[in-house]
DNA sequence: CGTCAGATTGAGCAGCTTCAACGTATGTGG
DNA sequence: CCACATACGTTGAAGCTGCTCAATCTGACG
């Protein structure tokens, strides 16, 4: 089932999570940040290809991830699986389940994973204290679904090939923003099969689209590490512009 | 440009989004009912096929959809269109602007239009000062996300049928509650082009694919009214769980 | 050295696209 | 009231993208 381990620990693992909402509002306060710190209860650890949550359970408290890589997804009766979110380091994998309670798809981990829990009864509490910070909360979660909507362009309008191309590009930036990627290399443990539930598409047409993308000479993908040869060639090919990411300074009277 | 028109008007009107926030939350407030009427500055009416909001603007007002269809889309650069979203009265179609600022994509009527008009300053002072009402509108934009991660699904793994009936089994799951769909029938105003545009489809096989969904006989579509011959069939066929609509009450000790 | 997961390759096929034509309903100006 | 225009739906044919099935290759590991 779900947690295999779970022990008490320090708290600076969620620095990345703080760096995470900074990186679009410069504006929390020192008492904010100890309020986000102050409601983990505690960290859990998780192997690798576990399911965190299951669709249509109703947690009661939400996981933020500090390491490792883990993903949404969902799948139909015969097997056929679309993985609706990537997660990586400082991304709250199931805040929505606090305002949602029932969970409409599952949350498995990739890797294994590190995962701070906050309680709902704290966010509950952050809601009534702290207005400014929910709103920031809120914030994230539309992000989430931000990344969501390029997906769905990306499955509706792209070409596997171009689809893919904004995958990497949405990964680097988002790994860059967190300090887990390199001037122009990354890691990305996932399987090519993996790869293809993310897009849509088939294990072979997967294994084909990175053969060409490496043909292009815009990647190379030699075991999980991806290097980026022509960011530029990418970004055209994917058509990618991160505004949807909510990185750009958020200052706002209303904030 | 934008809002062609616009004028003062009676209240009963935001009674839709109420009905639509308590299909899921029966514990709104006499106060939190008024709190969202008096939150609306003012009305406007829309014609169809006009953007209400573009991609990369940064509205500083939402907008509650009180009659008439509009839809969510983003597109690339050669043209090609997805619809990220449709929405029917009740439906905000644009309150993720007030947490995230910026647009990630546009929003467009469908037909004409009636918006009641959300100052974000009145949003943030919801946030500020009704931590239960800020939890709801929170969770609004979550089912909206809910939405998206089906349509996702239906774009990646779902055949083109699938995906369609997927899609009339949502939007009359949809129109039943705010009271706009019949026992088995519902008005679709939406060109095979612009649901081609939403699945992902091209307009030729979207005709296809009704064709075949006529064929089988799962539903009627003439003009742009769909009659509902085989509710049953359709469920199977699409797969379709009304549970990520959110539908089921959700009464929480945290809620 | 055998095993196993994952990557790669080839061949044939299915689903969907594109292009192009034609049908049909509605509306408009002369 | 007809001639024409326009928007949308429908049909056919050819072709491409991506799928399935099945085999082979590779590297890590016990």
């Amino acid at each position: 089932m779900p947690h295999d381990r779970l022990e008490r620990d320090a708290r600076p693992e969620t620095a990345t999570f703080i760096r995470h909402l900074e990186a679009s509002d410069r504006t929390l306060s020192d008492e904010e940040r100890q309020v986000i710190d102050e409601a983990i209860s505690h960290f859990i650890d998780v192997d690798a290809d576990v399911d965190v949550v299951r669709e249509h359970d109703r947690p009661t408290v939400s996981s933020l991830l500090v390491s490792g890589w883990a993903c949404r997804y969902n799948t139909l009766a015969d097997g056929r699986r679309q993985i609706l979110a990537l997660h990586i380091s400082g991304d709250f994998v199931d805040l929505h389940s606090f305002p949602m309670k029932r969970m409409d798809h599952s949350v498995a981990t990739v890797t294994r994973c590190r995962f701070a829990i906050v309680p709902h009864e704290n966010l509950r509490r952050i809601t009534e204290e702290h207005p400014h910070l929910t709103r920031q909360l809120w914030r994230s979660t539309l992000i989430d679904a931000a990344v969501l909507r390029q997906w769905l362009l990306g499955a509706g309008q792209r070409s596997a090939i171009e689809h893919a191309a904004h995958l990497i590009c949405e990964l680097y930036t988002r790994l860059r923003v967190v300090n887990l990627a390199d001037e122009t290399s990354f890691q990305l443990p996932l399987t090519q099969t993996e790869i293809g539930d993310a897009l849509g598409i088939s294990p072979v047409h997967t294994n084909r689209v990175i053969q060409e993308l490496r043909r292009l000479e815009l990647i190379s993908l030699r075991g999980s590490t991806v290097d980026i040869l022509d960011w530029e060639g990418l970004l055209k090919l994917a058509e990618f512009d991160a505004t949807y990411l909510g990185l750009e300074p958020n200052r706002e009277a209303t904030s």
